[in-house]
DNA sequence: TTTTAAATGCAACATTGTTGCAATAAGTTT
DNA sequence: AAACTTATTGCAACAATGTTGCATTTAAAA
């Protein structure tokens, strides 16, 4: 995706393309699966802490990236596919990291747990699962 | 699990039984399902900070719980052995945490997601589900 | 080019997690 | 039961992470 591919993203989603989204989402992008915020930052061109927060937080409040877990309290965040809209993320994703090269795949999976869970108002799901890449394999 | 056997179980693991700890572990058995560091703050006796980090470092070391996941920059904890038990288990299971209430619910999932992930060697899945539960909804 | 609203950077603050060390308590020995 | 030994605790101080208010700057509309 090039940078006027992704401005008229953020334009579509009436976020400003600023240099530092259009930074981020070209680096998560080269990246090419989840990063932590602090690979973020090291990758970044300096920028300010909160403006880094914040800059995340409005990508994430549009649907365009995504929180997908926490390790270490290191937060991972990865680009929302085709299927991840606007306005809640309760779309279904498959995070499968690879034990052997840390690589981070995002599987979107059209399944439904509320059978599961009679009763409860489901908001955010997360799958989180390890083991070895079909590259590593 | 009374105060004795308790005690029993700290000293085969080498670690003497203080009153943090034996407190801790029997609010946890109390509670039933995997509590996070802040839910388990607020249940005990007030106690230092520091206090609670390193008893819950020491019985994590030992074996005695384990950290399951991260929410909301909060680690959760469970006794091992019982259900919530990520390491040994052989079918996946759900974790439910409530937004309001903060409970974890347990719920097995008979589901298989290696047709999701071709090729990928599956080693563990973790589910997390958070939102509403039915008692607070 | 001017306007205007969003986004940034800075400072200050709040929360969360860590380290060193003296005081205390658990468990052992006498 | 008292003295001993060592792990554990509590405190202070620090480090890292996350948040808020506000003046300045920038994107993009008029």
């Amino acid at each position: 995706m090039n940078s006027n591919q992704l401005k008229k993203l953020l334009h579509e989603r009436s976020l400003k393309a600023t240099s530092a989204r259009i930074e981020l989402l070209t680096k998560m992008h080269e990246f090419g699966s989840a990063m932590s915020h602090t690979v973020i930052q090291e990758a970044m061109e300096p920028i300010d802490r909160v403006t880094l927060y914040r800059t995340l937080e409005s990508l994430r409040e549009k649907g365009i990236i995504h929180k997908t877990f926490q390790e270490n309290n290191d937060a991972f965040y990865a680009i929302c596919g085709i299927k991840c809209d606007t306005e809640a993320q309760t779309h279904e994703h498959i995070h499968f990291i690879c034990n052997l090269c840390s690589s981070v795949t995002c599987v979107e999976l059209d399944q439904n747990f509320s059978n599961y869970l009679p009763k409860h108002q489901i908001e955010k799901v997360s799958i989180h699962i390890s083991g070895i890449c079909n590259m590593c394999a």
